[in-house]
DNA sequence: GTACGTAGTACCCAAAAGGATACTGTAAAA
DNA sequence: TTTTACAGTATCCTTTTGGGTACTACGTAC
């Protein structure tokens, strides 16, 4: 029963909901599609956008991606090479999901301006945007 | 740089998608949120949803979703002992969240009869729902 | 008197995920 | 002539996650 979390289902009989985050599920996935949602992006495009991504991680992560058939890439036999990564149409059905995630996050979760927590903050006392200006 | 991922956030400038799931990852924590969705369990009653779940693991998982505030842990002073756990009012707020997951996996995840594989199925390929039952 | 159900802990171990660093080849730019 | 950009690989190592097993206390049922 050690499997990789990917390669678990029986485990969750009937959960739908497993059975999406296991797509979503690596470190990098998230921001990677929350990227491509917005355009075809070349790699080097995406590594920059992720500061502290390493190149062995975000080829690892588009790999899964592209295996999941979510992500596609086009290779340019260019020199130097070119490497486009868009989203594939189911890919895109996707999209609910990624807005109500973002949705969430962006009405509960918060970042200090050191950027080393998060904080939830609960319906009534929702901090105010102003205090992260500060 | 080698931190848990839950405490990352540099990593993610301004992505709420990442932020999200930060909460969602781990391996039990969308089944549980599932369940608890639907109504107050207890902690063996959750057990038995979740049949390969370990008490380790299953306790673990419900610490970290305490901690996080979205679920909340009541212990009832009796013997045999009594605790029951419950989505907070925050914890709620994740109900379109999980609605997306889940109407996404029910769409576009197809698990075997022999339990062992995820399938994706594009949007004009969709399987018949037969096809599970037979 | 033994077993069962409740809700856990403690301890140890294996697997998986993630990270650091160095390396590739070509062409254009400096 | 050296450097830069591109899109990666390969190798090694650490951290994190998850699982297995045994153990606790208490009261009730058999």
């Amino acid at each position: 029963m050690s499997l990789p979390r990917a390669k678990l289902v029986k485990n969750f009989p009937g959960c739908p909901v497993e059975a999406t985050l296991t797509y979503l599920d690596g470190k990098w996935k998230g921001v990677i599609l929350f990227h491509l949602m917005q355009g075809t992006l070349r790699f080097n495009e995406l590594r920059r956008k992720l500061p502290a991504v390493t190149q062995r991680m975000l080829t690892k992560q588009l790999r899964e991606l592209e295996e999941s058939g979510l992500v596609s890439r086009t290779v340019y036999p260019v020199v130097p090479p070119r490497v486009e990564y868009a989203m594939t149409p189911l890919g895109m059905t996707l999209e609910p999901v990624i807005q109500a995630l973002a949705a969430w996050g962006d009405d509960y979760v918060f970042c200090s301006p050191e950027g080393r927590e998060l904080r939830l903050a609960s319906d009534g006392l929702r901090a105010p945007i102003a205090a992260l200006e500060a």
